[in-house]
DNA sequence: ATTTTAGGAGTGCAAC
DNA sequence: GTTGCACTCCTAAAAT
């Protein structure tokens, strides 16, 4: 019994830091995204509205070609829809 | 036992009531998730980008006068940060 | 022009056609939301918890294999922390 | 309007401050979220199952009362379909 | 290539 | 009214 427990020790022991890395990289995840909650709270606190903070960041993210294109497509969109 | 047997029951039959029903509209309402689904389908297959038509749509809930701030309001902050 | 009118106009109506049975279908998709809604009102009227009855619900979706692996799962976590 | 010029400045430093520190703060979540994939590769690698490993950390996040109060729903479930 | 799955974002609801 | 929570949807990765 001394091999296969040592076997399943061993075996336990790993699995167990690999799962304690994940978790300790999960917390770390938690506390930045807390931060970024913390953020928008000072933005909606000097009188910005976040959600539309948000749409801006997100069209950041774009590569300007792309941004141009959507938004083209967009408007093309709404006028077919008669809401140009 | 009757009496706490009849009631359990009675109770069971309420809570299997209520669950049943629940079920019965998620399962319509996943159904009309799928034809929407269906739609999108279409609108790809005949040319349209389905990404941009969900954004359309999401215009056409808002009332004009908020989307029009919103729009407005979006603009603002693409120039605050050299986006215009 | 009046060709390249007449086909923007077709164009148009495709689209517009596309986007009201997708706004159809949601209306009524909201409709069965509201209705799941007034049931779960009712479920936490008659004095149950209507947290856990989502929980009942979402594990009557399970099929039986997946159960069972929770289950084992489960073992597997008490297992791991000395619970066993 | 040198003033109001100047206003517009300061409030457009503002609003670009903010949103390059949540770029900032996401990009670092961005990193985190990289590492933890690497560890489930590497716990896919020493011949684990990730998926079952992330439902052992899902269940490792419940507080005991939590787990407590799941163990007993899944119990009242079997009841419910005569599973007890 | 196709299909599934996890993560993230956005939305709406309820509780405080 | 605001804050947090739960659900839904969408996108991007992973596996087959």
């Amino acid at each position: 019994m001394s091999e296969i427990g040592h076997n399943a020790s061993a075996t336990d022991d790993r699995l167990r830091l690999l799962v304690e890395r994940i978790e300790r990289l999960e917390e770390e995840k938690r506390g930045i995204a807390d931060d970024i909650r913390d953020v928008y709270a000072e933005v909606k606190a000097v009188g910005y509205d976040a959600r539309i903070v948000r749409k801006v960041i997100a069209l950041r993210k774009m590569n300007p070609d792309d941004r141009a294109e959507m938004e083209s497509v967009l408007e093309l969109y709404k006028c077919a829809l008669g809401m140009g």
